[in-house]
DNA sequence: AGAGTTTGTCGAAGCGTTTCGCTAAACGTT
DNA sequence: AACGTTTAGCGAAACGCTTCGACAAACTCT
């Protein structure tokens, strides 16, 4: 394998020249600079990682926190590494991927090791036990995902409450008054990551602060636990004429038909939002109004956060991500005026 | 960070000394070790991972080839990765996870630029662009799953036609005469991996062998596409009393639900079994026998492989992991021996 | 007691880069 | 012509570790 003085043997140059050719910090006469590049390409050459890491500060890789739960839906967390080492490699970096169940230790290692320039973690719950270490970490570090608490830390996420803000605008836009939230099991609520109740917070309120009547339901996961919830959301007497769905693909697509089996069209007897969804609801029958989750969205900013600190270090902070709305037409005008909107 | 130099200055030896205690490739006094041991705990020293790599030849670092595919199964995948990676993890060893779309590249970065070691490639299709680059490489390469053409490569995968027998094997012994293959999507057999293949073709063979009558279907994946498949394979006249199900879980599934809605009781009626599945079938209603596709297997010993290949190299060689069959009462005698049972 | 062996330790070289500081040549100024 | 300035290039140090060879000191033989 060929290497910096093989290089420069051959470009009849020193190894410093060859260096500063390469990564631009020095000028080079044109001329050398083009038999530099020649003798590259003929020997094939490629810096040594280990010897770029010991004499440069930087390694060029991030590790990727990214523990295994039992409960986590694999499709979204696979989404969200993919997202990550795809941003990553824009910044000609790579990932380290830390899976351990006791992520702790990981990170510990290839920090203290300085294995990694920076961190990334994924899918921290409320009190994660990653986060008391990634304080004080010598590296720059970014959580994808809030925790309950967040003081000291770089956090980016969807803007959850405001997703959920987004879709009762749309409804009430299109004139509906009483609206239900299906939301995640409950299980989720009670443990895990926040984000369920941040939507779920900010939707109730933001409800109420419309003037609108509310329901909100968590089905278990089961066919018979969402068609139990889709009944008690769907109760005549609530009158409710639209569905916010935030929870997982197989929960929403029992939903779907379920409403569809019991003889309601949508949106024509029932207005629909799919918010959060990392999923595609392009596929479901009908197609969906989404606000959707895009992991590459807080993904690339997590990795940007993190390159930034590596030069200067910026504040700890909280940044969100606006939602979007995408209309595929499940929402409508609700054509039977609900009893308690004439209240 | 506290360095060797540190350590050694406390300790109150030289640098190599310390090195010697830590590797343990020398022997040290007793004396001299304990004061380095309580140095390193004092300081917190880690080694410094670059430092390692350049003085040592090793980089403890393993590529792992996962790229995500359009009809990658999620889940399976999502499993695949964690045994690589806490396979390594036994060995010392850090996963640096390649997702790339053009994975020939990055794999080509990596090993040219020492930065691994060794590389496991997952998900490898019949003909997969990375394996040309794979034969040729500098470094140890273990694929897990067999591509269309294996010579020059380490491969380690199920043993998809032993598992095939082997569900064959259990039907007869419970008296069946007649079965059938519910196999992946037509699109499965037409391009990606080839353990359908292996599966069916090692299925039709021996059922023959064994004077089974034996049918075969590839449902599409929606819940009418698997219903129709379902009634194809259960067609009366053919008279089978056992399916052998070798596909994915949402397939699995919907056609579980649709045997129940029709009717028929398993194992009363129809026994079953789901094979080669990466999933957990215990949960099924009711519970299937199944022959477990295990991630941590086959991952277990691509990484010993590779491990051996770093000392010594072993000859390229396919290794097919032997399938075991789990017990869960889906499977009994046929309760009505079918017509063409008595041919 | 002297020769040979083992044990514990150390210094120094080397791994492949990056980067600092220096120098020499070429250039522009007065 | 003498002076600064820029440009292009080089040598050497540094990064933190592993490992080779050397060498005393402590043992084991006869």
């Amino acid at each position: 394998m060929a290497n910096i003085h093989d290089v420069a043997r051959v470009a009849g140059v020193s190894i410093s020249t060859v260096s500063y050719a390469l990564s631009g910090k020095r000028t080079v006469s044109e001329d050398a600079r083009r038999r530099i590049v020649d003798a590259v390409q003929e020997l094939g050459y490629l810096p040594n990682a280990a010897g770029r890491m010991l004499a440069g500060a930087r390694t060029r890789i991030l590790a990727l926190s990214a523990p295994l739960r039992v409960d986590t839906y694999a499709p979204a967390h696979m989404a969200f590494v993919l997202a990550v080492a795809t941003a990553a490699r824009r910044y000609d970096y790579d990932i380290l991927l830390l899976t351990e169940d006791e992520a702790t230790n990981g990170l510990r290692r290839v920090t203290s090791s300085r294995l990694v320039d920076g961190v990334i973690l994924l899918d921290v719950s409320m009190d994660d036990e990653r986060l008391a270490l990634v304080r004080d970490l010598a590296v720059p570090s970014v959580v994808v995902g809030v925790p309950g608490e967040a003081s000291g830390l770089t956090c980016v996420d969807l803007d959850f409450a405001a997703a959920a803000r987004l879709s009762i605008d749309q409804l009430v836009a299109a004139g509906h008054r009483s609206i239900a939230l299906l939301g995640h099991p409950q299980a989720a609520y009670e443990r895990g990551s926040n984000f369920p109740h941040r939507f779920r917070n900010a939707f109730v309120e933001y409800a109420s602060e419309r003037g609108l009547q509310s329901t909100f339901a968590m089905p278990g996961s089961s066919d018979a636990d969402v068609r139990r919830a889709v009944d008690e959301v769907l109760d005549p007497k609530a009158g409710v004429s639209a569905v916010v769905m935030h929870c997982e693909e197989s929960i929403q697509s029992r939903a779907l038909t379920y409403i569809a089996d019991s003889g309601r069209s949508i949106p024509g007897d029932l207005s629909i939002i799919s918010a959060c969804s990392s999923f595609d609801t392009s596929s479901f029958h009908p197609a969906l109004d989404v606000i959707p989750l895009v992991a590459a969205d807080s993904c690339d900013r997590a990795v940007a956060l993190v390159m930034d600190a590596l030069d200067g270090a910026p504040e700890p902070h909280v940044e969100l991500v606006a939602p979007r709305y995408i209309s595929r037409g499940s929402i409508a005008e609700p054509t039977h005026p609900a009893i308690s909107a004439l209240n």
